[in-house]
DNA sequence: TTGTAGGCGTTATCAT
DNA sequence: ATGATAACGCCTACAA
């Protein structure tokens, strides 16, 4: 390691002539400090560059100040968004993040909630993956908050944050229906996360009480890769689906290209897309893509509003809504 | 704050029945240790759900584990993924990622080159953004490491990689020359970063040595609405640009969607168009884009292998080429 | 190989 | 309001 040598507090209380206590209090909001010594000392600091030790700190405080960030699919549009408000959030609450970035092998989100454990993060925000009860209990035990984020909701303790997936899926199954749509089909991942799986199950079981089937196909990775195989599969069969409930904008974005540029058909006209996310390229002209919005900005402050409150906090669940952004991949908006 | 209770190496020492610096040795790769003491401490440990203090660790070892990631516009395509890449490389490497945000307000690089010497993190990489000289200087001289990826060229001490945009911008001048293309045009955003502009400067040169002129025409930040509001700049001249180099994918895909869906323009027919970052809608069957891929592999490997090499490391600079990526949005590629 | 003692840079407690 | 002193949890000589 190459040398290292940042300044600390007694060096500043040397040169302002004051004690280290006095240094500490300069820099503890709130803390009984003379305005002349408060002064020579950030004076001082300045001079010299100093900087509060965190790690030190964290250590005396029992809180670092750090919120461990869980994710897989960072560069996904979704997934991005929600990380930019968070961490926007999270310093807006005095907080800083920790990314700990999940993508490569199962069981690494247990790893990384071992990781935040180890920085003594004061709270860890899963936004995907779930891990082992055995460690979430660590945490909680360990006084460490935790807040999943459309994640399952068998962890006791921790705050849950959810889309009402079931519903925004029957208002899907209204819209077809009253756009004259009657083949209905739903294109998912192979990925089979909680939200996911609901919002297909909430499809189908409100298709089933107006009397329609569903064809469903699932592959791979919720990406538009996956999006134009599915495509592939559906709009192939004699019997071709008139409208497609897509489990995400990704996939909505490959399935309507694959539909357009190698199935030559209209959208809305001969076959109707609704996505979910409404991550940016929904909104493109290319796409104009009918969609539920997720409450990004508003699950953001409801995470980090619970995990830097104070005090002892249970657990909690809050489900909010998604908002149908209609644009022109349904007909008779 | 909720109570907090880690584990510590006492209790840890204790249940195994050895001392603390044996719980010490245990966790330390390559320390003397016998292997039965060594068992018994990882059985308590584990029994105990111990995880070694990385806070207190960063103090004595004057390591702290620690990368700052410093950031703007992180939901952006482009930033997106070079994020993955440069946490999933840091992992390997064994550090751990901190995310700071800088989409608020100017000066704020600096703010957060404070917060990352307040967790003593050993390195610094910077995305977005340019740091004071002074803070960055301060950063040096407490043993901080720096990275700048795509900023200027002028801290001296840090280690900087830079694409080489004006070769790229000079490929652009001759693909565009060769599809039979005259009325040449460049998009770019105010935004003015010096990468932005070397390629709008290679690009302005190579084409006058071609005997071109080039219409610049530059608004808003440096995404897709920007691109529209070009567009509508550039494709309603008497003397409408037969080819636009874009300074970015984003710029290109709104530029591309108003020529088509506005002004009717059949690409590549009536309209060359070349990107820059080859972002993953530049591949969507939408847009099929022409445009250079950042080695964001590479960028991501050289830094973190420079921040994370031992001993005293010299500032460098490092220049890697864009791939040009062939595919639809230019004449005869 | 093992345990003991001292120190890393803070903050909290206690006098003054 | 200020300064000395004791933690916080860990690592690392040093001695055994």
């Amino acid at each position: 390691m190459s040398q290292r040598d940042f300044v600390s507090a007694d060096e500043v209380a040397r040169r302002a002539g004051v004690s280290r206590s006095a240094v500490s209090r300069a820099f503890t909001p709130g803390a009984s400090v003379s305005d002349t010594t408060r002064q020579k000392v950030l004076q001082a600091a300045e001079e010299l560059g100093y900087q509060v030790n965190h790690l030190a700190r964290g250590l005396m405080r029992n809180e670092s100040g750090i919120v461990c960030l869980i994710v897989s699919d960072v560069a996904t549009p979704y997934r991005s968004t929600l990380l930019r408000e968070l961490t926007l959030q999270l310093q807006l609450a005095g907080k800083v993040a920790m990314l700990i970035n999940t993508d490569r092998s199962d069981g690494s989100v247990n790893r990384a909630l071992e990781q935040a454990i180890r920085y003594r993060a004061d709270a860890s925000v899963i936004l995907s993956g779930l891990p082992d009860k055995s460690i979430t209990e660590l945490c909680l035990r360990s006084g460490q908050r935790l807040v999943l984020i459309n994640r399952d909701e068998d962890q006791s303790g921790a705050f849950h944050i959810n889309l009402d997936d079931r519903e925004a899926a029957g208002r899907v199954v209204t819209a077809f229906v009253r756009a004259g749509c009657s083949r209905l089909a739903f294109a998912n991942s192979e990925a089979g996360t909680p939200s996911l799986m609901a919002r297909e199950a909430g499809f189908i079981a409100a298709a089933k009480e107006q009397g329609l089937d569903v064809i469903v196909e699932r592959h791979g990775s919720t990406g538009y890769e996956a999006g134009r195989v599915v495509a592939q599969r559906l709009l192939t069969r004699k019997e071709r689906p008139d409208a497609v409930f897509c489990a995400t904008d990704l996939l909505a974005c490959g399935l309507m290209d694959a539909a357009r540029h190698q199935f030559s058909l209209s959208i809305p006209q001969q076959l109707c897309i609704v996505g979910f996310d409404d991550i940016e390229q929904a909104s493109w002209s290319s796409y104009r893509l009918t969609t539920f919005a997720q409450p990004i900005g508003a699950i953001a402050r409801e995470a980090v509003a619970w995990l830097s409150q104070g005090g002892v906090a249970d657990g909690r669940s809050l489900t909010l809504q998604a908002d149908l952004i209609w644009r022109d991949s349904v007909r008779g908006g």
